[in-house]
DNA sequence: AAGCGTGTCAACCGCAATCAA
DNA sequence: TTTGATTGCGGTTGACACGCT
């Protein structure tokens, strides 16, 4: 097709983000929302490139992002996730709402292959407790692979047997408050990115209603809550981190009966795939509240297997 | 104190999927 | 149906920080 590139190379800035163009950034889409990243940079000003300034909110600016100091529960999460789903960090990001996919990816990279290896080398085959996908036997990759299949057909029936007149359950939208608050474990690094911000919050006219001190769960960017424009969009669930990860299962449990609230990695709303990683999360999480995640942390992928 | 090696992570690049005219 | 535009994703890179010699 011969695509040309996302921008013209001449004239576009790169490199690390200033604070001011975070917040130039930030009040865009606080006023337009998030999407049409194209006429973001000729709406702004800014000298970024679509792709950027998108990357720039979705892993960084995005509201209710939790950054640094994965928690052993994450930690399992995204082992038994990669484990499962291989290496789309998006897919296993939208399990970890709070997480970015880039910040998964590059804690895998860094921290988890090697902790892998490590086990790997002292328990010989490696299989119990950190496996990898690629520890697994052309076998089971078959196995797996089938039981993709399978699902998917499954998933396909389900979805075309789903009573179209029962929407989505109301998914309430994300405190973007987290942003704002002054508690909310925020980059180090953009701390002062983010008392910037809040600055300017203050100063702005509009911003009575995003202030730190607002604690309703209002979506303070006035974008649509739930199009999928991020993987995680809609599905964060709590100002608090600790908070939002725990209600996170909690709600996702309570609503292991109905249509997934998890969007696909590709394409958030395609019913097939929705209804694939809705068994998928039936498997992760329905044991019960609390239950099964434990269980599941605690399995070894060789009993995994045996489910597929 | 300086040099070097290693780890971390934000950001970039290219490809593929999807959308829209 | 075709084709160009846009978005999303995963792999990779490069700058910086830190520890060790």
């Amino acid at each position: 097709m011969g695509r040309p590139p996302c921008c013209d190379k001449d004239g576009v800035k790169k490199g690390p983000w200033t604070p001011e163009e975070d917040i130039i950034l930030v009040s865009y889409i606080q006023e337009h929302g998030p999407g049409n990243w194209r006429a973001v940079p000729a709406n702004t000003g800014l000298l970024r490139c679509s792709k950027s300034c998108r990357l720039r909110w979705t892993n960084y600016l995005r509201p209710g992002i939790k950054r640094g100091n994965f928690t052993d529960h994450e930690e399992k999460m995204i082992i038994h996730l990669q484990a499962l789903l291989g290496n789309r960090w998006a897919a296993i990001a939208s399990y970890l709402p709070q997480r970015t996919d880039n910040d998964i990816k590059n804690y895998w990279n860094t921290h988890l292959k090697r902790k892998l290896k490590k086990l790997e080398g002292h328990e010989g085959n490696g299989h119990e407790g950190f496996s990898s996908t690629r520890s697994l036997s052309k076998g089971q990759w078959e196995r797996r692979l089938q039981t993709d299949i399978h699902m998917a057909k499954q998933a396909l029936c389900e979805a075309l047997s789903l009573d179209k007149s029962n929407p989505l359950p109301d998914i309430k939208p994300p405190n973007n408050n987290a942003y704002f608050s002054p508690s909310t474990p925020y980059a180090s690094s953009t701390e002062n990115i983010a008392k910037l911000l809040q600055n300017w919050m203050k100063d702005s006219p509009k911003s009575s209603q995003t202030s730190s001190e607002t604690t309703t769960t209002q979506n303070s960017f006035n974008y649509p809550v739930g199009t999928g424009s991020s993987p995680s969009e809609g599905t964060m669930s709590s100002a608090t981190p600790d908070q939002g990860f725990d209600s996170f299962f909690s709600f996702n449990s309570c609503n292991s009966g109905t249509s997934s609230l998890f969007q696909d990695e590709s394409k958030p709303n395609s019913s097939d795939t929705q209804g694939s990683l809705s068994l998928l999360e039936k498997w992760l999480f329905d044991d019960g509240p609390g239950q099964g995640q434990g269980d599941l942390m605690d399995m070894p992928l060789g009993e995994t297997d045996g489910l597929f």
